[in-house]
DNA sequence: GTCTATAAATTGATAGAC
DNA sequence: GTCTATCAATTTATAGAC
């Protein structure tokens, strides 16, 4: 068989794999679900990855690359803060939009910490706050915003983006009469939403 | 046996049922390890609650009446928006510091919904959103407050207050190089954080 | 590489003695 | 009410044929 093909199956296994884990879990996963979705026999799973721990490991192992990195690069580029900020919003914003289940996902089976292998997925991400943290200081100095601290700045950008879908089936139902249109709705303005609140709350 | 005995026995199942549902998940949790955390039998936790299932919804239903209902009550007893405002920030964020895990556990097993139960839960909690908006729709006629969304700015608030808890293990390493010291000093400050930022969105 | 068959271990649930 | 013993079903993982 060609290596075009082996590609091939390994892709509908991650593919499938990824789907089941997001949505049951580690735990509530089952290999027998993966591998039907995958449309191959169970025991290919093993023969692929020898566990289902390996086999979490590498999905877990993606969804979060595709998520945290690579985030921090629009910093550099610019050294005006509030250009930062937006596109920091706009990027991030997009990201998770296309991906609404993945912070979940990954917040869930990080809060487990049943797998010593996620702290260091987690340590080896590449994700480098100091960038941003050093941008802030210095626009405090240079008067051009409060003297806000860059951490909560950072974590109060990080709940506003991410909290909408996460919680989303309990908003949805209590503060949104169980009416998913209007949702869509809702999600669809944040952007301008979070912007606003973030550059208000630091503009002198 | 005694009628206080047995309530005994039951708050040892519950509070053991919760702890591990609690870590663990509804589908990662397992019936012996409840029982042996409540230093009884297995065969007697389907004695009290006829299958896991059960006790699981037993579970979620405290632990969810304990978070979502009393918290808008606050809302009739004053008709000032600010204070308002403070009030329900600081109740909420005394509920979570002291129930730190319950966020998370709610919102990842809402997302499931594996359990029809869950959704009637939620149903049937009597939070009452009304209330809130009505108010914050007056405060805006009166011109006391921006012409804000009453559900953006709810939302808000509730992403503020809870992201720091069901986020605190992704960011504890990321953006606190694993100090957890550090970790609850930032968690203090918190509540005013969150409030001077709210505030000030609405604030003309 | 992919399949069938099956082992080996786990786990929710029940029967029945005390 | 509480326990011991055990069932029945599920589930991860492996052995071996093709």
């Amino acid at each position: 068989m060609s290596e075009q093909e082996k590609q091939k199956t390994e892709d509908k296994i991650m593919q499938a794999a990824k789907d089941i884990f997001v949505r049951k879990g580690k735990s509530g996963a089952r290999m027998q679900e993966i591998a039907d979705k995958a449309g191959i026999n169970k025991s290919l799973l093993h023969y692929y990855y020898r566990s289902k721990d390996k086999l979490f490991g590498a999905v877990f192992q993606i969804a979060f690359s595709n998520f945290a990195p690579n985030l921090f690069k629009t910093i550099d580029e610019s050294d005006d803060i509030f250009e930062t900020i937006e596109i920091f919003i706009s990027k991030y914003l997009d990201i998770i939009s296309k991906n609404p289940f993945i912070p979940m996902f990954i917040l869930n089976e990080v809060n487990k910490k049943d797998t010593g292998l996620i702290v260091r997925i987690l340590k080896n991400s590449g994700m480098n706050i100091e960038v941003f943290e050093n941008l802030v200081n210095k626009e405090i100095k240079n008067g051009k915003i409060k003297n806000v601290n860059p951490k909560n700045l950072l974590i109060n950008i990080l709940a506003l983006c991410v909290f909408p879908y996460i919680g989303r089936p309990l908003i949805e139902v209590m503060i949104f009469n169980d009416d998913e249109i209007e949702y869509d709705k809702f999600l669809e303005g944040r952007k301008k939403e979070v912007t606003e609140l973030i550059i208000n709350s630091i503009k002198i």
